[in-house]
DNA sequence: GTCTATACTTGGATAGAC
DNA sequence: GTCTATCCAAGTATAGAC
């Protein structure tokens, strides 16, 4: 056993590879686009032969199914976190802007968003839509804790309130993607938290009317 | 020049052929996706020769530069007509439905996603931007006719809210298109109606404290 | 203006040496 | 498991006949 620390086996070395792989394809398609993602373009990207793709995972296409299962993954457990923090509505649009900076500083969901905006057929398109209910589940999630006390469901389906969400910060991703020095995503926000505000106050004054009303 | 309606003139064949050209390329991005988006691909659907493309537009490129901008000033049209319809807030909400419903069928809104995915230097995204100003500008005249007597501009910022409208029309439009089977655009579009007639109600409690506050 | 034929390029994928 | 070499398919674009 202790030769395996001088040198690795095969299969240790095969998986570093196979993260090297689609790293590079992350990278490639976030600086790049979708349709510059080829292969030997994703090799140069990491600096290995190209058929080595292949050999790892059969095609280009397997390769991007991979990485964004990965990268979907990887965000929706930061996203989870992020909820935990969570207090009131405002909270949560703070952490819409938090993500979405962050998210337009690594590229990870410049790469989500290539991949939806590119996929045709619903077979890969259904793939995708999975990944998106989870973050539709994670935001009506943070929608219920935020409201608290404000009765929610009594005005609107969270359900379709979240999905919305989900459409709008996937729309100002994209359209921020375009020409991020034109975004106006940062003032959005802004106008976010007003609103945000808003709501706050108004379920402050109808709470003790009509907050009373559960198990009754 | 009687003899124009006998054998019209070489030049009107042209821009008859131009508009083939034009159709069957954006019927080949709606139906195909534009990664399949070819020259032959093209030629293919509208049934004319291949070579015919570079004779009219030069590259493949410029004729979806300019397909794009055809469609969408057609479509600038289209809305700026339902915002003339306008009467209230739920008015808003339903004409986005109309809307919706009508790009869905006719596939123009895929061929817009399709543009924005495949775009990957800010010149040809700012290009998709310059294009989406005038769907924002378009809201926010909606908004501000839709909201009449309430006094819109002193809770949110108009402009920020029309863009916030947009970038979620715009993701709901992707989502719907990745399996229209399975699309929620519909519930989505009645738990905004039924915000905006909340929004509605509120703004006739408020109306008689604030409304009075202009010019003053 | 339109068609046929073809040159040229790029990308996916595999065979076989190492 | 990785590299070199290469095949093959598909795409852009042009030349030249009609």
């Amino acid at each position: 056993m202790s030769d395996e620390r001088v040198r690795p086996p095969a299969s240790d070395r095969g998986a570093a590879t196979r993260e090297r792989i689609l790293e590079a394809a992350l990278e490639t398609v976030r600086r790049d686009g979708f349709t510059e993602a080829t292969a030997r373009a994703i090799a140069a990207t990491g600096g290995f032969n190209q058929a080595l793709i292949f050999y790892h995972f059969g095609s280009v296409e397997a390769l991007l199914d991979e990485a964004f299962r990965q990268a979907s993954e990887h965000q929706v457990a930061r996203y989870r976190e992020a909820v935990a923090e969570l207090g009131g509505l405002t909270d949560l649009v703070e952490i819409a802007r938090r993500l979405h900076e962050e998210d337009l500083e690594s590229g990870s969901i410049a790469f989500v968003t290539q991949m939806m905006a590119a996929a045709n057929d619903p077979e890969r398109g259904g793939v995708l839509l999975d990944r998106f209910e989870l973050w539709i589940a994670l935001v009506q999630e943070a929608l219920e804790q935020a409201a608290g006390p404000i009765p929610l469901a009594s005005v609107v389906s969270p359900r379709e309130a979240a999905y919305a969400i989900c459409a709008m910060f996937l729309g100002i991703e994209i359209m921020s993607r375009l020409d991020p020095d034109r975004s106006e995503a940062d003032q959005v926000f802004t106008m976010m938290e007003q609103v945000a505000g808003v709501i706050e106050q108004l379920a402050s004054l109808i709470a003790p009317i009509a907050g009373t009303s559960d198990g009754n």
